[in-house]
DNA sequence: CATATGACGTGAC
DNA sequence: AGTCACGCCATAT
């Protein structure tokens, strides 16, 4: 596994229960710029066994950035950890983005 | 080695 | 508010 997938699942790890981060957040702490795209290529490689809080990571402005039923089920862990989505279906982050 | 692709982000229309 | 195009770059084929 490289290191830099290692990076970013620690970043991950960090985040609190009950807040989110953003992709391009992500990136940028681990030290890629402006690379969001392959925050989100790591996670999609992700396994279960690396016990990483992947939904807590959403696309920019707390959108979440999957489909259908992907969609649902990372919704409705998020709000059995307390975060709320607004009517639009996404995360108002002022409250609910996580503040390193 | 050459292309295609994607759990993104931003800007144009 | 919804679509489209493009930059970015590690992986996959």
């Amino acid at each position: 596994m490289s290191e830099l997938y290692e990076k970013i699942y620690a970043i991950i790890r960090k985040i609190p229960r009950g807040k989110v981060a953003t992709y391009g957040q992500i990136a940028r702490l681990a030290g890629m710029g402006s690379h969001a795209r392959l925050v989100g290529y790591s996670l999609h490689a992700l396994t279960s066994e690396k016990r990483v809080p992947w939904h807590r990571v959403v696309g920019a402005g707390g959108k979440i950035s999957l489909d259908g039923e992907g969609y649902a089920a990372q919704r409705k862990i998020l709000e059995s950890e307390g975060v709320e989505f607004n009517e639009k279906g996404n995360i108002p982050l002022a409250r609910f983005g996580w503040v390193k």
